[in-house]
RNA sequence: GCCAGUUUAGCUCAGCGGUAGAGCAACGGUUUUGUAAACCGUCGGUCGCCGGUUCAAUCCCGGCAACUGGCUCCA
C-alpha cells in the first residue's frame, strides 16, 4: 500500500474515492486511502468515529496506562483501535472502558492539531509519550515509531491532542469530544500489526458511535433484523441447508430437499440461458491425476488451498519397474560419488535407493552423461510417483481443456464454449468458513470458451451482458465490476511471466469494459496467474459483501496442455480461454439469495410453491383439494397437501412460517363455486378466485419466472 | 492457520460442585374448523469430546473438536 497512508491507519480503508454511482454511500469499496488530501474527504460521521476512537484509547490508558496503540481508523459502521496489551480485553470490560470513555467526552476536550518535526515525533514516540496519556519511560510507542517511518519525507507531521492523550494522527477529527452523540463499544478481535501475518498480533476494539442516541438506535435495530435474515439462520429454519461437521466435514454442505429446489431451478436457469447463448454441456470427474495440476501450473501456486492427495499403491508391475529405478539411481550416485562428483541430489528414502547407494560401483567414466542419466532417472521416478497420486479438484478448467484435447480443433469449431455445474474441493483455512458463503465443496456454475483473439471481445461482451441480464432477473441493483490486473513485481511468482500477453490482454478487457459503458473499477495486482479477470461483488441485503461471479482470460494454461486448432492458414495456433461463473457456485449464490430475499423467495424460486389446505377434512372437500394438488404437480408445481383437521387459524400460521409462497385455501364456500381462496406470503388474504384462473397464473408466473 | 468468545433436548434458551428445566417441534388422543397457534397427554438430554482436581464435575482446571466475531487468505 501506499505509504502515505499509513500515518495513523495501517490497516484497511473501508471507504472509497470514488463511489461507483450503483452503490449506497456506506457500501463502497474498501480502497486504501491514498493521500492525505484524500483523508480530509472524510466525511462528518467518519471524522466523529475517528474521535471516538481516540476517546476510546484515552479511556483504555486510564485503566492500563502501559497499552501501546497502533492504528485506529474509522470504519464502515463504526472504528477500532488496535492496541497491545498483556490484559486481554473481553466484554465484560467493556462497562468500565465505556464508562471512562463517558467521562472523556463529558470534559467536552478540543481535538487540537499540532504539527511537529520528525525529530519531535520521534522523541516523542520513544518516551512513550505518543499514543500515551504521559510520558512513560522505558515504553517507547513503539508502533507509532513504525507508523512514523511510513510517513514519507517532506509530507507534514501532525498529532492530535485531547485533554492528557497525545496522538500521532493525519486527523481529521471533531472540534471536541462532546461532539461525539452516542457510541458503544461492539466487539473484540484480533488483528495483525499493519495486517501483515508476519507481524505481531494486536488487540483490536471494536465500535460504533453516531450523531445522536437516535440514530444509534436505528443502526441496532438493522443488525437485529440482519441477524433474522442471516442465510444461517434462515438456512436452518427453511430446512435448505445443513453443515454437518461431525459426520460430514466443516465446510461441506448438505443439499436438504428444500434447498435443493432452489439450486435446481438456478441450474436449469444457467442451463437455459447457456444452450441459447451457444453453450455445450459437458460432465467431468471429481478428481485427477497429479500430471493434471503439475500441467496446469496450479499446483505450486495453490497447493494448499487443494485437498491433499490420495495416494494409490502401485500395481506389481510398476512397482518393480519402481524399485528397478531406484536401485539404478541409488548406483549410479553412488558411481559419480566415487568418480568425486558430490552432486546435490533431491534425497530418497528408500531400501533399494539406499542398497545401491551403498554398493560400490566403479567410477562412471564420463560424468557429463552420468548426470545426464541421473537427471532422466528421477524424472522418472518422480512420474511413477505422481501417476499414483490424485487431487480433488479445486476448479473445471483443467477437466475441460483435456475435453478440449479429445479432439483435433480447427477455426471452424471456434468458439467453443463448454459448460458444466461442476463440484470443486478447496481446501479453505478453517477459521475462513463461513456458512455456504466459503464452503471446501462447491458446485460451480463453470463454463470455458475458446476463442481466437479475434472472437475475444465479442465472447468477453457476451459473457458480460449474461452477468447483467442474471441480475435483472435476481433484481440485483447494486453491484461493483472489478478489474483485477497485473504487477511487473509478481511476474514469474504470482503471474506467468509474460509481460507483453498481460498488457494484450489487459488492454482488449479494458476496451470491452469501456465500449459496454460497464461501470468498473481496476485494481492492480489481484489478477488470477494466468490473466487479467474481473469479479464482480455484491453485497447481501445485510451489508457483507461478497464475490459473486467472476469472468477471467487465459492466455496461459491452453499452452501448458499444447491446446491448439488449426488455422484457416494451416498452421496450429493457441486460442485464448475464457473462464467465467456468472453464478458463482451454488454454495455461495443460494446463501447470497436468501439474505437478499430475506427467505421470501418469488415463486419460480420458492422451495414450497404452494400449499393446498382445507377447512376440516370431509370427502367432498378433499377429493376436491386432491384433484388441485394433482393438477398442479402434473404442472410440474412444487405443491404440499395439509388436509388435517387443525383449525385454518392454525394451518395458515403454520405455512406461514414455513415461507410457503402461494397457499390456497378450499372450504364448503369455495366448492360450491368452483373457486379457491388465495393467500400470498406476506400478502395475507386476496380473497376467492376461480380456481382454473389461480392454477394458470401460477403456471405462468413460475414459467416467465416472475420477481 | 492466528487471537478472543461460545458449545445444555430437533429448535430457541434457563439453571447448578450433590448426574437437569421451560416454550416450540415430534408422537398419541380429543376437536370438523373461513385466513398467523383449539385442548389433553406422552416421548425426548453421556449438559461437544478426552483427561485432571474432588467423597462427588454439566459446573473448577487442562487438551482437542466444532461454531461465532475478527485477522490473514480467497484460482
Amino acid at each position: 500500500m501506499d505509504a502515505s497512508a499509513s500515518i495513523l491507519f495501517s490497516g484497511r480503508f473501508s471507504f472509497a474515492a470514488n463511489p461507483a454511482p450503483n452503490l449506497m454511500p456506506n457500501e463502497e469499496p474498501s480502497v486504501d486511502r491514498k493521500t492525505l488530501d484524500d483523508r480530509q474527504k472524510m466525511t462528518e460521521l467518519e471524522r466523529l468515529r475517528h474521535s471516538c476512537a481516540h476517546v476510546l484509547a484515552t479511556a483504555i490508558l486510564r485503566l492500563w496506562p502501559e497499552a501501546q496503540f497502533a492504528a485506529g481508523p474509522p470504519v464502515e459502521n463504526g472504528f477500532y483501535y488496535d492496541l497491545d496489551l498483556a490484559h486481554r480485553i473481553s466484554p465484560e470490560d467493556f462497562e468500565k472502558i465505556e464508562a471512562e470513555m463517558k467521562k472523556e467526552i463529558k470534559a467536552n476536550h478540543v481535538f487540537e492539531r499540532i504539527v511537529v518535526t520528525r525529530e519531535q515525533a520521534l522523541a516523542d514516540a520513544a518516551s512513550g509519550r505518543l499514543g500515551g496519556l504521559a510520558e512513560r519511560p522505558g515504553n517507547p510507542s513503539q508502533f507509532k515509531l513504525g507508523n512514523l517511518a511510513d510517513i514519507p519525507a517532506g509530507e507534514p507531521i501532525s498529532y492530535y491532542r485531547n485533554g492528557d492523550f497525545l496522538d500521532l494522527c493525519a486527523g481529521p477529527h471533531v472540534m471536541r469530544t462532546g461532539n461525539i452523540g452516542a457510541f458503544k463499544l461492539t466487539h473484540v478481535a484480533s488483528a495483525y500489526y499493519k495486517g501483515d501475518e508476519k507481524n505481531p498480533q494486536l488487540q483490536r476494539i471494536y465500535g460504533t458511535a453516531f450523531k445522536n442516541k437516535t440514530e444509534m438506535e436505528a443502526y441496532f435495530t438493522m443488525i437485529e433484523e440482519a441477524k433474522r435474515r442471516d442465510h444461517r439462520k434462515l438456512g436452518q429454519e427453511m430446512g435448505l441447508f445443513a453443515l454437518d461437521s461431525e459426520y460430514v466435514g466443516p465446510g461441506l454442505a448438505l443439499w436438504l430437499p428444500n434447498g435443493t429446489a432452489i439450486l435446481e431451478e438456478l441450474e436449469k436457469l444457467a442451463k437455459e440461458t447457456e444452450f441459447a447463448a451457444g453453450y455445450v454441456r459437458v460432465k467431468t470427474p471429481h478428481l485427477a491425476r497429479e500430471k493434471m495440476y503439475k500441467t496446469s501450473g496450479h499446483l505450486p501456486y495453490y497447493a494448499d488451498s487443494m485437498f491433499p492427495p490420495m495416494i494409490l499403491p502401485m500395481e506389481n508391475e510398476d512397482r518393480k519397474n519402481f524399485e528397478k529405478l531406484l536401485l539404478k539411481q541409488g548406483q549410479l550416485r553412488s558411481g559419480l560419488a566415487a568418480a568425486g562428483h558430490q552432486g546435490a541430489f533431491e534425497a530418497e528414502d528408500h531400501p533399494l535407493h539406499r542398497q545401491g547407494l551403498e554398493s560400490a560401483q566403479p567410477a562412471v567414466a564420463d560424468v557429463a552423461d552420468a548426470l545426464k542419466e541421473e537427471e532422466r532417472l528421477a524424472k522418472a521416478i518422480g512420474e511413477f510417483r505422481s501417476h499414483g497420486r490424485y487431487y480433488l479438484k479445486a476448479m473445471n478448467c483443467p477437466h475441460h481443456h483435456r475435453i478440449y484435447a479429445a479432439e483435433p480443433r480447427s477455426y471452424r469449431d471456434l468458439p467453443l464454449r463448454l459448460a458444466e455445474y461442476g463440484t470443486c474441493y478447496r481446501y479453505e483455512q478453517s477459521g475462513e468458513l463461513f456458512g455456504l458463503m466459503r464452503v471446501r465443496a462447491l458446485n460451480m456454475n463453470d463454463a470455458h470458451i475458446y476463442c481466437t483473439a479475434e472472437q475475444f471481445a465479442e465472447e468477453f461482451r457476451a459473457v458480460n451482458e449474461m452477468y447483467l441480464k442474471y441480475f435483472q432477473i435476481f433484481g440485483l441493483s447494486k453491484y461493483q465490476m472489478r478489474f483485477s490486473t497485473h504487477s511487473a513485481a509478481g511476474l514469474g511468482k504470482k503471474y506467468v511471466n509474460e509481460p507483453a500477453l498481460w498488457h494484450q490482454t489487459e488492454d482488449m478487457v479494458r476496451r470491452v469494459l469501456v465500449e459496454s459503458g460497464i461501470n468498473y473499477v481496476e485494481v492492480a495486482n489481484e489478477a488470477a496467474f494466468y490473466g487479467p479477470k474481473i469479479d464482480v461483488q455484491v453485497w447481501s441485503a445485510i451489508g457483507r459483501e461478497f464475490t459473486i461471479a467472476t469472468n477471467q482470460v487465459d492466455f496461459a494454461v491452453p499452452a501448458k496442455f499444447g491446446l491448439t486448432y488449426r488455422d484457416r492458414d494451416n498452421t496450429d495456433k493457441t486460442p485464448l480461454c475464457i473462464h467465467r461463473a456468472p453464478l458463482g457456485t451454488h454454495e455461495r449464490f443460494i446463501g447470497f439469495l436468501i439474505e437478499h430475499y430475506a427467505g421470501n423467495f418469488p415463486l419460480w424460486l420458492a422451495p414450497e410453491q404452494v400449499r393446498v389446505m382445507t377447512i376440516g377434512d370431509e370427502a367432498p372437500l378433499v377429493d376436491y383439494a386432491s384433484a388441485l394438488v394433482r393438477e398442479l404437480r402434473a404442472g410440474q408445481v412444487r405443491v404440499k397437501a395439509d388436509f388435517s383437521t387443525n383449525k385454518i387459524n392454525g394451518k395458515i400460521q403454520e405455512a406461514e412460517k414455513a415461507r410457503v409462497h402461494t397457499m390456497l385455501v378450499i372450504g364448503s364456500r369455495d366448492l360450491e363455486a368452483g373457486n379457491v381462496s388465495l393467500r400470498r406470503h406476506g400478502h395475507g388474504n386476496l380473497g376467492a378466485k376461480p380456481r382454473a384462473e389461480v392454477v394458470a397464473d401460477i403456471l405462468a408466473a413460475i414459467h416467465e419466472r416472475r420477481a
